[in-house]
DNA sequence: TACAATTTGTCCGTATGTATC
DNA sequence: TGATACATACGGACAAATTGT
């Protein structure tokens, strides 16, 4: 909370994290220098997020209107606002507009964390420090399992929504197709009843599914892949865990071909 | 034109606290509701997004100040502000003040996707949505195979690494106990040389760890611990894959009953 | 050591848009 | 059809932080 306002009180500190020797280059080095102040905005926004994270703010419940909250910190209505913008953007405020609008502390929902991943993920990939072939191979080490579980679990509703999602054979022109095809996993994923694995898998799959957007798939390699999936679908309805889990991961093994046209990848992935 | 900055509108009587606390006027389906025009700060920032992802803004590469941006987009400097804090919340740009300052282009950083995905995860895992037995589970799921990579690709310099984390032995009242604990955990995932694996199993990692500060372990047990997490670092060191997932797995159900004792999941599970 | 330059940070006052009643 | 209560957006001014001279 900026308590006082105008006493800059430069030395400030804090930095404490270690970095032993200082280059006293004259380069700045960009992105590497650290802020040593923290802004205000972002002090509010800590506080808030504390009080929502830490159960004071339940989930639902409205915040003061930001005229009364600038008040209570004693920051200007801009300052809260870029405050709220912060935590909007991590999901844990939403604002409406109008009468009855404001500030709400955010339920957390799930598909939006996988989105975010998802989001991140996207931009990993394009650096080297994230491999296509670490994504890959992160998908050969969970869906075998999710298949596996599934197997073990799904009711009969479940069943039928993989089954579906294995069955739909569509044109490989239409969009849908694509979507269809990949919603194949995900559904499996779903089928196990652990959130945390579905939250695991889907990101990887999201950024595969638009990877593969770029490659062009013949419809011939469709119709393979489909019949990877209704293999699969049929150990699960069937119960059969074991091979439910070794089809999955010969499907996946079998897949590799479609996204190495990608190019960009040239690592060797495990000999498992 | 107050040359010097008013007392901040003394006539708030609103101690902070955060919240006052509104009479909760039957709020209908709060977060229900949809917004039906997007905010300029919001087009502003998807705009902004897009040329980051892109790939037209590269990475440290430096976005023109604030004035040069309200002017480009025909908003004012505020709303450009609003933009930047939802990308710098999203980690795609830093700001820094001053000359030579200004809105850079972050580099992607996997420890912050770590991070907010863990944050997320805390916030998840107090609901009902997430259990913490899924968390356990899809622990199980990963770590086994991690440990087998690991066995099969550690090169001396990792190896040493993880039987450091694993045989340090120290004070159990001492906090470092507990993260050079989890320590283990995490260095066995990087063992793996995959990011995304690292990247995946980590935040639960995390959020369990925060979770065995509330539980108390005694020191007996932690022994019992740090046993099993050398002779896993054993198997790994001989790279003995087969034997490293198995005891990494028989490790993790051990545990189990560690957690068990948060009282907060009563779930059974999975009985592989 | 002091000062200038540049850029973000913060403020205020006001006007407009939006949804509910 | 208003009236109300919010968020949204603007513009301009000044403060503060950082670096260079």
């Amino acid at each position: 909370m900026p308590a006082s306002r105008p006493p800059a009180a430069g030395a400030s500190s804090d930095t404490g994290s270690g970095v032993p020797e200082r280059p006293s280059r004259a380069v700045p080095a960009a992105h590497l220098r650290v802020q040593r102040v923290r802004p205000a905005y972002r002090q509010v926004a800590d506080e808030l997020r504390a009080q929502i994270v830490g159960g004071t703010l339940a989930a639902g419940e409205r915040l003061p209107n930001e005229a009364d909250l600038s008040r209570a910190f004693g920051v200007s209505r801009s300052t809260v606002r870029e405050a709220l913008r912060v935590l909007a953007s991590q999901h844990l405020v939403e604002t409406l507009r109008g009468v009855q609008g404001g500030s709400f502390v955010a339920s957390p929902d799930p598909s939006q964390v996988v989105e975010d991943v998802g989001g991140a993920l996207g931009v990993l990939v394009m650096t080297p420090q994230l491999r296509l072939h670490d994504l890959l191979e992160a998908r050969l080490l969970l869906e075998p399992s999710a298949a596996r579980l599934a197997a073990q679990r799904a009711d009969a509703e479940t069943v039928e929504a993989i089954q579906t999602a294995a069955g739909g054979r569509r044109d490989p022109r239409d969009p849908s197709g694509f979507v269809g095809h990949l919603d194949f996993h995900t559904t499996v994923l779903m089928a196990t009843g652990n959130l945390m694995i579905t939250m695991m898998g889907q990101p990887a799959n999201d950024v595969l599914r638009t990877r593969l957007r770029r490659v062009g798939v013949e419809a011939e390699e469709w119709d393979r892949v489909d019949e990877w999936h209704r293999t699969i679908a049929g150990h699960i309805a069937a119960g059969e865990a074991e091979a439910a889990e070794e089809a999955m991961r010969d499907h996946l093994i079998a897949l590799r071909p479609l996204y190495e046209r990608d190019g960009l990848w040239t690592e060797d992935p495990l000999g498992r």
